[in-house]
Order: structure tokens, then sequence, then C-alpha cells
DNA sequence: TAAAAATTATAGATATAACTAAAAATTAGT
DNA sequence: ACTAATTTTTAGTTATATCTATAATTTTTA
């Protein structure tokens, strides 16, 4: 928990970093499935123009988070990799808490994809400790 | 749930729409505590300079949810105590659930403030109904 | 009531995320 | 190996959210 900041301006950051992480677990699950990951790939993944995804591409770049020459496949760096990782369990332990819950799998999936960003290691524990 | 679009598209428009409904909640709760609400009012509660208040409240104005003139007190319009009254009850029933779940009140306020923007009626209603 | 202080508004900058249209490069097919 | 098709990149636009600095207005106070 930051301090100084208004809680408010806080969220709004999470929102900007929502896209990376978003970014590194479709490319972490696309090379799995396809071997290699290319930008159209992400964009009917994310439903966006492959414009869009060139632009953010950069920043996930810029972010030392992925690496591409142009034309060509995109890669995780480790921290990547590493960031792909945690964000994946932090989804799986949302999906499955909400599953227990009682809620349907459709809307488990859908949820389960914006909260993720915005809960905070406590509560993911307890989450991760009532779905068992 | 919308069709046709990706799923992540709607959680990035959840995004653009949790500004507007922080701030008719924001409005509200002071102009309960205050009686009336002024530009810097929000500044300080947001953390955010007064000059991007301005502008966020011209969105305010033209999605017809306050109504404000230059140099004046910022009032919500019906639409605006709606969706106030809307979120409000959204925040504390999410803010409630987590606190039954064992979450520290703290964390509890930040996390719901995150998560609240991105809870179905389907979840929601079964958060409301495990903290009874 | 006139000057000082506080508040609000505006202008201009930066950064993000999306789009369409068009150019550049790669891949595929004949 | 050329041409056609596909993919990727670039350019330019729109909209959002933030900032600082400054101008305009209102409020306070002496």
């Amino acid at each position: 928990m930051k301090k100084s900041k208004s809680q408010y301006s806080n969220i709004r950051n999470q929102n900007k970093n929502e896209i990376l992480e978003d970014y590194v677990e479709a490319i972490q699950e696309i090379s799995e499935i396809k071997g290699d990951v290319k930008n159209a790939d992400l964009a009917i993944h994310f439903g966006v123009s492959q414009a869009t995804i060139n632009k953010n591409l950069k920043r996930l770049i810029t972010s030392k988070l992925a690496t591409s020459e142009p034309y060509r496949s995109i890669f995780l760096t480790n921290e990547g990799k590493k960031l792909a990782a945690i964000s994946k369990e932090k989804h799986n332990v949302v999906y499955q808490f909400l599953i227990k819950l009682g809620v349907s799998k459709k809307v488990a999936q859908y949820d389960s994809e914006g909260i993720e960003h915005h809960v905070s290691d406590e509560t993911l524990k307890l989450m991760k400790n009532f779905s068992k």
C-alpha cells in the first residue's frame, strides 16, 4: 500500500499496468499453444487492430518484458515470463475462487479478468484458502 | 456480457467508466458531509491537481451526470445521483464481502475500490449472500 | 471597498490506448 | 523467381488522464 497519494490514483495506475500483464499472459499462452507468437495472434486475442498491438508491443519492449525484431515473432524476456507466471497464477486463484463462490463459468471467466489486477496479496491468500 | 468484441476491450471500457463512477460517488459523499462540493474538495479527495478535476468534471457534465456553473459548486443530476447510489451500494457489498472473507479493514477498503468496477451482477449477488 | 489570498479555469505538454488508411516487408503460390 | 496475398509498420486522428504554469474570478480581510 503506497503512501502520500490518494488510493484512487493508485487504482488508475493499476489500470495502466493491466495491459502489460494481459499482454505477457497472452504471449505466454499463445506461445505454448502455437509455438511462436505474431502480431496477428495478439490482435485476434484482444480483439483490436494490429496497429494497436504494434504500438502496445513497443511499450512492452521498452519495459523489458518482451523482445521482437521488425516483422518477426515476439518473445518474452525472463522478466516477462516471470510476470506472465504471476499473472496467470493470480488469474487462476481469482477464477477458482469465483467458481467456489457459485459464479457460473462464463461470468467467472469474465469477472476474474477484471478483478485479477485489483487484488492484493492479502486478499489473494484468503481467496486461495477459501477455494480448497 | 457483450458479444462480438473481445472481453479484454470490455474491461478496458470498464476502466473508462470507473472515473465517472468514482466521481459521482465522491461528489455525493462530500455533499453529504460538507453541504456543497467544490473543485478543491475533489482534488484533495482524489489526490490530483485541480486542473485535472476541472477537465474530468467537463466529461461528467457532458455525460449529464453533474452540473456546474464556472467558479460555482458542483451538483449531481438525477442520473448522477442514481449512478452514485448504485456505485456506493456495489462498493459496500464488495467491502463487506472482503471483511467477511477475513481481509483487514485497510486492505478491504483499498481492494474494494479497485474491484467494485469489475463485478457482474451475478457475482455481486453471491457476494451479498455470502456476507449475511 | 480595495488589495491580498484563495480558488477555479485555461493553455500547452506528455503519455496511454484505440482507430483507419496506406506503405513496407515477408510469405506463399504458381 | 515473380507476383499475389498476407502481415507488419507507420502516419495521422480522436479521446482519455495527468501535469505545470498562468490567467481569471471570487472570497477574505484589513
